[in-house]
DNA sequence: TGAAAAATGTAGTATAATTACATTATAGCT
DNA sequence: AGCTATAATGTAATTATACTACATTTTTCA
């Protein structure tokens, strides 16, 4: 637990003095971080070595303890501010940017995440008779990593990449079937397309997609990723990242879904990959 | 910007004792913040006012500042506290342990990147006759990603994900060819040879991949991608998702790199996908 | 109401950080 | 190469800061 959370449980019995000093602090915390504790103390109208007691009795060390504890908890609530990469930036600002827009990009999509429409995915893709994923371009990859985790479960899967065979295959299917489309923008014509093909034959249609886009309007279930226009020029596609983690979530619940005896199956399956290691 | 990151920042113009002292810190930086100035002075061999002078070149108020600060980039990596994910979990529990786990990998590959080793890789791309990815399981969505974005550069590349493949490209390499290959544990015996066939030809042979693995030793750069033993049943492949931030990385330097002449090219390359979009 | 316990304050001490100044190393120039 | 100017580092003194021991006040409960 943070020391913030500690200093607003009103719960603990404290003393009178303390009680000043944990509202004052919780008034301006990150004031305090240039405090000495004579001037906490002067602020607050107690004196020095109470100060001291209330940061003891709170389990530290000591007033300058506190003040780590505090810039730590401070630090935790403050968000990711993504800046964009300009030309000049040196490789170590590159990085931090990428980085930070790379954890906003994930935070985005946690926030609008649906569980219900992952439950229902997850439902759909337990009882499917088979699934087939479709990306193109940048979304092709997500959809070949998608094939390669859902393969470890007892399902038909397969991804295309190619939208020749994308559509042969979307108009094959049939009421059982599940068809994952992903695209970033959703806009993709060729992509909707293929929705809509899938749809036709009653399959069910996932979309891994920017919430209210044309692909989503196409979709039976909508698996949202923040869509960020892609206007500036050096942006890192963080969207599929988000569509990956979104291909984790499903994964995993699916795993879940399986049960005990899908456990020792994975287990079976980790083994047999462990011939192909160096022992090192 | 963290301090953390400031410190790693190789390209900043220090003096010998400020990188004795960034060395250290960065060794172990939990350590120092229980640290007085005189005890780290001490541990690194230096004088009590160069620590001072090495803070406030930092553009902080003085050491005790520092500490504070250090204390606030720790909390903002350590906060990532991943849980496993146990059968029982329910679907939103599920959810936030992947992000969070994803967030913390991410966290954890920032820490452990070495800027002097991605600005030689940009360095040999941007020069490079060809480059060509590999990556088998997992990895070769990863390859085929890194694939697609390099494909915006004027540099034929090419992501093999089949052995063969791989193995008939890479011994047909030369000396200003650049070949990565990416793997996650660094284990997989195909990759490594593929890694020494690629040596063996005098090409530039880069690694994403976990540092001190077997492939890496191979590697004549290594972009270190955190390992972390997949023991765990229900555990989410982080890892890859690091990986395609270390191509982000690269690609967005290697972007940079070419100059403003090369953001032209890159406008009428998102022109070029326009038509291929429904206007909604 | 009065004694014991808890809380707070005062003053002194120890520790830690900073400043001023001296010394040494480094880089640039003839 | 050798000299000078500049930067980097160290020593010692100073100042700020935090902590401890002890005294005083307040609170609590019989």
């Amino acid at each position: 637990m943070t020391i913030l959370a500690e200093l607003r449980n009103t719960e603990a019995k404290r003393s009178k003095s303390a009680h000043k000093l944990a509202d004052y602090i919780l008034r301006d915390p990150e004031a305090v971080l240039s405090m000495s504790i004579a001037t906490l103390a002067g602020e607050v109208g107690v004196s020095e070595p109470t100060v001291n007691r209330f940061c003891t009795g709170l389990g530290l060390k000591g007033f300058p303890d506190f003040k780590l504890n505090l810039a730590g908890a401070l630090a935790r609530n403050q968000g990711n501010i993504t800046r964009n990469i300009e030309p000049y930036d040196s490789t170590s600002h590159v990085v931090a940017k990428i980085f930070e827009s790379t954890h906003a990009a994930l935070s985005d999509t946690q926030n609008q995440i649906d569980n219900t429409a992952i439950e229902q995915a997850v439902e759909k893709c337990a009882t499917a008779r088979s699934i087939v994923l479709c990306g193109l371009g940048a979304s092709s990859s997500v959809a070949l990593d998608a094939q390669h985790k859902l393969l470890r479960f007892n399902i038909p899967v397969i991804a295309h990449t190619d939208l020749i065979n994308q559509r042969m295959t979307a108009a094959g299917l049939g009421p059982n079937d599940v068809l994952i489309c992903i695209s970033y923008t959703g806009r993709t014509q060729a992509m909707i397309e293929v929705a809509q093909l899938g749809r036709e034959t009653q399959a069910t249609v996932v979309g891994i997609t920017a919430s209210g886009s044309p692909l989503a309007h196409y979709c039976d279930l909508v698996l949202a990723v923040r869509a960020n226009e892609d206007t500036e020029l050096y942006t890192p596609m963080t969207s599929r990242i988000a569509q990956l983690v979104i291909v984790d979530v499903l994964a995993t619940c699916l795993a879940l879904k399986q049960g005990p005896e899908f456990a020792r199956h994975l287990g079976k399956l980790k083994q047999s990959l462990t011939m192909t290691r160096k022992d090192k």
